[in-house]
DNA sequence: TTTTAATATTGAATCGTTTCAATAATATTT
DNA sequence: AAATATTATTGAAACGATTCAATATTAAAA
């Protein structure tokens, strides 16, 4: 099928180009009927002016930067794209977002996307498994194409915002441990997630600052799809004896604290009497829930204005900037679902 | 400041345009000295090669249509979004999201960010104030461009996929009174919403189709914001004599709902012994709220599913299609918020 | 009716890449 | 060393619109 240009809809019209290009710009300078007759036959070619050919004559005025998230539901990554787009559009930049939902394929053809649809630069959510593939960040790289992470990856030098992951679980079990809890475990993310990783390394790292010593058996994996978590948590207290439960959870994340707590409602155990539980990131509904979530907070609308300050400043520098590595700093909000031990 | 473009760098260089475009596609077929001496002068000048024209000789290959949500926090429109997306991916398209956060402007811009973009068609939740400006979605129409709108917009022949709030609340009204509730009230959303008219008129409504008789004093005005949904809640109950309560609360959705729930826990009115409430839209925290939520269903996913169908069948359509319109039906969900009175 | 002013239309040049047949440079074989 | 095969580079044409000075048409004024 034969694709339609602007030359087919003047020829037919018995117009030029010129006119039809006027018409499709609204501009006034068209006589009306001509104007009429134009619209009567672009709609009998269907005709779509091609938004790329447009552009090109006129230099590329538009400012628009892409985010590529990697979960749309989880409000963790709404809210730092709330953050991007925060400080993008003060500087006059449209936010464009995308959803990789964890999929590889998907980043590298978001990142290919914004690179060729003259979006001026990305901030990416980058899925790191492992030493996993890489070369589309390098492809990016090699065209000089502006782009922040929000995770450090090995083996590349771009620019980063991120969190101190391991940090904000040595806080979190800090805290627990001069609350007096000698009994915490952590319930670990999906196993495939880099912070799953970081978080159980933090975990572990906590205790050789303590007195209190770390075993294998306190890291249980939970993953953090509701209705996962919510299972595997019911099972870990299944076959327990009550003086083996642990005092306190460190949790993945907010969405499976969610999914924890709920799980313990079931079968009757007490937050925060019985067991304390601690969220990660903050998400909106850890405050609302009617047991506020103490959790570590992920400054989430900072991370994501931070990268956008950061990717802009690289769109606009006419030389090639150095690479910025910034961490972020995570900060323990205690509300109602963490308690201190009286027998301390 | 001089654009910098392929001929600049070649000139630099000392090769060729056709050399350089070699390499930034990564061809082999460029000896690798050359290929590193290139990559050098394209740091050096910080070229970065512009995407619009690297398509304009391809052709169009690639197929991504846009998503313009009114508020990327709420999961209302997220889970939309998924929808889209399912099936969009299905059809070999990629999804771009973008939010008008309310904002007139931002859904003009982003409607021609998206047509000149060569994104092949939009969907579109449309901010509909009154008979506000719609000459941005005129325009699109008159270029043929795609679109499929997520409410009806008045004045405007175009796809849409939208479901009967209508009649969503008239479901709810209606089993509250089967139920046995005879005082009902309406908290109402932010007025500027399509929305919030669309529920109250649906709560007036149902009304008429009952014994009971509607008073306007039954639609209070509480807005979907936590914090305000929250104070005007206590508000309303504060100067309150107790048998004025109402028995069951309609609420204008989900998120107005859990602020509601939680105004009420803090001045010990309990859900649902003292009052039901019922929300709107199944959102996914309405779920796994302690106290789950009995709601009206909007089927999300099915809405962005649908939207997207008919969205990609009118761009993949050698003519123009008549316009679709599609309500969806809403599903009343009785969860654990409201209780039949049992002085029935 | 002629002149002037206002309005409508034309079409060649342009935007910054990619493509690909032609050519040049280099390596391999005879 | 010449002939051939292989590899690397070139540069003109193309992509599909917009732009704008030049020109044609129509309306208003003299």
């Amino acid at each position: 099928m034969k694709k339609i240009t602007i030359v087919d809809v003047a020829k037919r019209a018995g117009v030029s180009k010129g006119t039809v290009s006027a018409v499709i710009n609204a501009k006034n300078t068209v006589k009306p009927e001509t104007r009429d007759h134009i619209h009567e036959v672009m709609k009998e070619l269907n005709f779509r002016p091609k938004g790329i050919a447009r552009n090109l004559k006129n230099g590329y005025w538009d400012k628009s930067i892409g985010v590529i998230i990697k979960d749309l539901n989880y409000p963790f990554y709404t809210s730092i794209a709330s953050g991007v787009k925060d400080y993008a559009n003060s500087k006059g930049y449209s936010v464009i977002i995308t959803s990789s939902e964890n999929d590889h394929e998907c980043e590298k053809r978001f990142s290919h996307l914004f690179s060729t649809k003259d979006v001026k630069g990305a901030i990416i959510a980058p899925i790191v498994e492992g030493a996993s593939e890489i070369e589309h960040l390098f492809k990016l790289k090699m065209i000089n194409y502006p782009f922040v992470l929000l995770e450090d990856v090995k083996g590349i030098q771009a620019n980063v915002v991120a969190i101190n992951n391991l940090k904000a679980i040595k806080q979190a079990v800090k805290y627990l441990i001069e609350s007096g809890h000698k009994k915490i475990v952590h319930f670990a993310g999906p196993p495939q997630s880099s912070h799953t990783q970081e978080r159980i390394e933090g975990f572990r790292h906590a205790f050789s600052e303590s007195t209190l010593v770390f075993h294998k058996s306190m890291v249980v994996s939970i993953g953090s799809v509701y209705d996962e978590s919510y299972g595997k948590t019911l099972e870990y207290f299944k076959d327990r004896a009550k003086e083996d439960y642990p005092t306190a959870i460190v949790c993945f994340n907010d969405q499976q604290a969610l999914a924890v707590i709920n799980a313990l409602k079931e079968i009757n155990i007490k937050v925060p009497d019985d067991i304390s539980i601690i969220g990660n990131d903050d998400i909106y509904y850890a405050k609302i829930y009617p047991v506020p979530i103490t959790t570590i907070r992920a400054p989430q609308l900072e991370i994501g204005r931070k990268a956008a300050e950061i990717l802009i400043r690289n769109i606009e520098s006419p030389i090639i900037l150095p690479v910025e590595k910034v961490v972020l700093e995570t900060e323990l909000i205690v509300r109602e679902s963490s308690r201190v031990l009286s027998n301390v």
